[in-house]
DNA sequence: TTACCTTATACTCATTATGAGTACAAGTAG
DNA sequence: CTACTTGTACTCATAATGAGTATAAGGTAA
């Protein structure tokens, strides 16, 4: 791989800017068959702490190009664009998530000081609009965080993950004398009266990758994981993607509270469990059916169309459709609440 | 002004990405006598379209400086450095806010097809730890956004920029057979039953720019306004500055409903009355003093001290501490329902 | 056909949250 | 003392929320 040459000081109004490689990220979510998914591409090769090592793992990352500059006038049509060149997708809903500049967090930056700085986009697919991607797959988002799905109760591996966090602190504060890792802990998993806050993905995935567990620890520093519980602790993805899809996944959970975007993820006619179905995927907890439909009514977020689904086991649904029209009658509310049951 | 050379493209990993200037901004938030603050440099010669043309207008310009990818390990430590050096603040709170590339949208760029990215951030400092400002000014932030500040009720500017925005939208329809941007309007300022969201300042803003109702609109075009409202539409800022704060204003209204962010703008110690103004001053909404009271104490988010401020002209208050022990405990809420009083 | 499965939808009920007050407490200024 | 200021405690109606029970409307198998 040849590495970049090295980069030249643009001097403009008197200051001078550094120049640097900017790529983009897409975070592109969806849920099918009541999964939440993820868009990836590769398998990508994963090298060892400098480039000249040579790979280990085949990993999935995220789609991604570079930024354009002579031809795109604004970041997000360049990411639509790479995106749809990538795989075939014609994106919807778009929202800017962050960037990422840290420095070592892309292998390919190499020993030559280099620098990546990605952009990384937010975007969220109907389902139905799914077809025709080419050289990339959906997988399932809770494969890269196990412990984020909360759908079937309390994961059993949260118990494991806690010991694991503890032990960990344990140690820390005996060495350095360290800050109260288990405050963090407490708060990032529940282990308070706060109980499970959906909305801190990035926390906990932080707080994981600080805790040497999840398996990107050890692949930026070129080993390989020790503890026995990294493996169970979802797959890695290739970069620091991991840590993109979780802020990914933590905004959307935190937008569905207080903005109506569960409405992008599904068709334009849905039933009200379809659309249930999908904030659960997304917020890995459970809702009450009829608190739900309650919820959304009120809101006067959807209309009946009338029409309802036809064989469906039971008896047949009616179709409702997004009412974009509130938006200028209410403050647009969410459709979920995001709170686990409160213990009794 | 030295246009910027031709950039070069660095080969990395395959892909090619087209270096360009990235630059940091700092939306540095305050509150000093009940006032919302904004920390700005200048005054800024804004260029007239490209950068050959002679300067115009003297704005005030947000902090920034170059991102320098040898000396900083991440881009928020480069911001808080160059945030220090620029006006010896040291910044506490910070989080990132928003990647703005748009084609054009510093005149910086000249015509010579050079991009400047800024990576913009969002910094909260507390009253009392303002000193040791140097080459800054600290400017009440309704000065750039009358429109916004609706602690005396509906500001009588509201008017006058509905009709304006309404006309605009009525010619508009006209000519280009246009997209109904009376929706718009109408979600923005409140003219349904929705009423005033105080938290889509830039959405606001943004419509404004379109409508050709802001100063920027037309000094980037090498114009000068000719709508007799432009000219009571706040003062302007340089370059895009103006669209950043107003991410960031929003942002930080956003955030006071769900994160105890409040206590980031005001001293250690403190009485609910203080804290009150704090949020009032950023939301932009005044707030019923006893409701407000009981949120704050029933959240479980303060300590009483026993201690209580003197001379108050009054019965004096009970002066507060933060309880970073809630975050443990419960869901952390925010202490601001941003709502207007409803009309009866 | 009926019994029984499924899912949908309506309604109840206790608890808590919220908006808008009134009442009273504890200082200062005259 | 009285008047005025600001702080704090309570009340009360209404709305929102969590957790159920009951009933409706379709299927299928005996």
């Amino acid at each position: 791989m040849s590495g970049p040459r090295s980069s030249s000081t643009g001097a403009a109004g008197g200051q001078s800017y550094p120049k640097l490689l900017v790529g983009l990220n897409a975070v592109i979510l969806a849920v099918t068959r009541d999964q939440p998914r993820v868009l990836t591409v590769g398998p990508q090769t994963a090298s060892l702490g400098d480039a000249s090592a040579k790979p280990v793992t085949t990993s999935r990352a995220l789609p991604f190009g570079p930024f354009d500059r002579e031809h795109d006038r604004t970041l997000e049509l360049c990411m639509r664009e790479a995106v749809r060149k990538q795989s075939g997708i014609e994106l919807g809903y778009v929202e800017q998530l962050y960037t990422f500049a840290d420095k070592g967090r892309d292998p390919r930056e190499g020993s030559g000081g280099s620098r990546v700085l990605s952009v990384a986009y937010l975007a969220l697919l109907q389902e139905g609009q799914l077809a025709g991607v080419e050289d990339a797959t959906w997988e399932d988002c809770y494969e890269f965080f196990p412990w984020e799905d909360w759908r079937g109760g309390t994961p059993a591996l949260i118990d494991e993950i806690k010991a694991a966090l503890i032990e960990w602190s344990g140690r820390e504060e005996q060495t350095s004398g360290g800050p109260d890792y288990r405050e963090r802990i407490d708060i990032c998993f529940g282990l308070g009266d706060a109980g499970w806050d959906a909305y801190q993905v990035l926390e906990r995935y932080e707080l994981l990758y600080e805790a040497r567990l999840v398996a990107e620890y050890w692949l930026d520093r070129g080993q390989s994981a020790t503890n026995p519980i990294s493996a169970r602790l979802g797959q890695p993805m290739a970069f620091d993607h991991r840590r993109i899809l979780a802020t990914g996944l933590g905004r959307v959970r935190g937008k569905l509270r207080y903005r109506p975007v569960a409405f992008e993820l599904i068709p334009d006619t849905f039933t009200l469990l379809r659309l249930q179905h999908a904030v659960e995927a997304i917020s890995g907890l459970r809702s009450h059916k009829q608190n739900f439909r309650r919820l959304v009514e009120r809101s006067g977020l959807v209309d009946g169309t009338g029409t309802r689904e036809a064989k469906t086991g039971g008896r047949p649904a009616e179709l409702f459709r997004f009412r974009r029209a509130v938006l200028r009658e209410r403050r647009a509310p969410g459709v979920a609440t995001l709170r686990p049951p409160r213990a009794p």
